[in-house]
DNA sequence: CAGTATCCGGCCGGATACTG
DNA sequence: CAGTATCCGGCCGGATACTG
């Protein structure tokens, strides 16, 4: 056994004991996870360039990145064609649609409230401010 | 006019043109901020010693951080007794508060769907094991 | 008690170039 | 087309020590 175990590193140290959604969180709420999601779902069925295209600020090796951890995760689901140039289509699982209703719930609570938070934030930053 | 714009440095290129509910997840999810939120929702007006606490593995600078956030963002509510020792109590807002049914329907997601998460990992690396 | 100060490592994501 | 390879910077978060 080779020396003791220094607390250095970084353990998850997972907050979810105190939170029933800390999963859901390091499952679905990444940079591009959301986009990547919300664009399958609209427009189903799409290839690597597709998506490229609707996400257009994402770069490759990121859109891959995130696309496998998505596929790991049984949220999508990716079709491999061999031929010649190779055709790679990628569609939502129904693990991935079921969380439409959740995404709608979000982006529900966005409309209704985003003004609100920004407000809050211009009221904090004049009150810091002085 | 020193320099063109160099596009070197992280400009936050929001994915979200794609996606209606990115803003949300910058404000809601990210490591921390769920468990705060959840605690202080669950727990009510709480002192900063006892969401150390409860939430057990966060740090103090970690926590303070958050907090302000959220502060600034209208989440919750910091109040400052000033007494000796000083007293602070954070308490959930309205807007924070109208979180509630979102973090409900994420947690039943999580009861419902972690499982199979869980599977579809499991089977994914014994694939990309043969 | 409720923080702040300092240092520091890792990881995520971006830029750029290249490939079966 | 659908990626991989390489390099690299910043930021988030952790560890530790200290303060009005």
């Amino acid at each position: 056994m080779a020396g003791k175990p220094t607390r250095t590193a970084r353990m998850p140290t997972s907050p979810g004991s105190a939170c029933p959604i800390s999963p859901v969180v390091d499952i679905v709420f990444s940079r591009w996870t959301t986009p990547i999601l919300w664009t399958l779902n609209e427009h189903g069925r799409q290839r690597f360039v597709e998506l490229e295209r609707r996400i257009a600020t994402i770069t490759p090796k990121v859109l891959t990145q995130r696309l496998r951890q998505l596929e790991r995760d049984g949220l999508i689901v990716r079709t491999y064609h061999p031929e010649v140039p190779p055709r790679v289509e990628y569609e939502i699982s129904d693990l991935g649609r079921s969380l439409a209703p959740l995404f709608a719930h979000l982006a529900d609570w966005v409309t209704t409230n985003l003004d609100t938070v920004e407000q809050a934030r211009h009221d904090y930053d004049v009150r810091a401010a002085r």
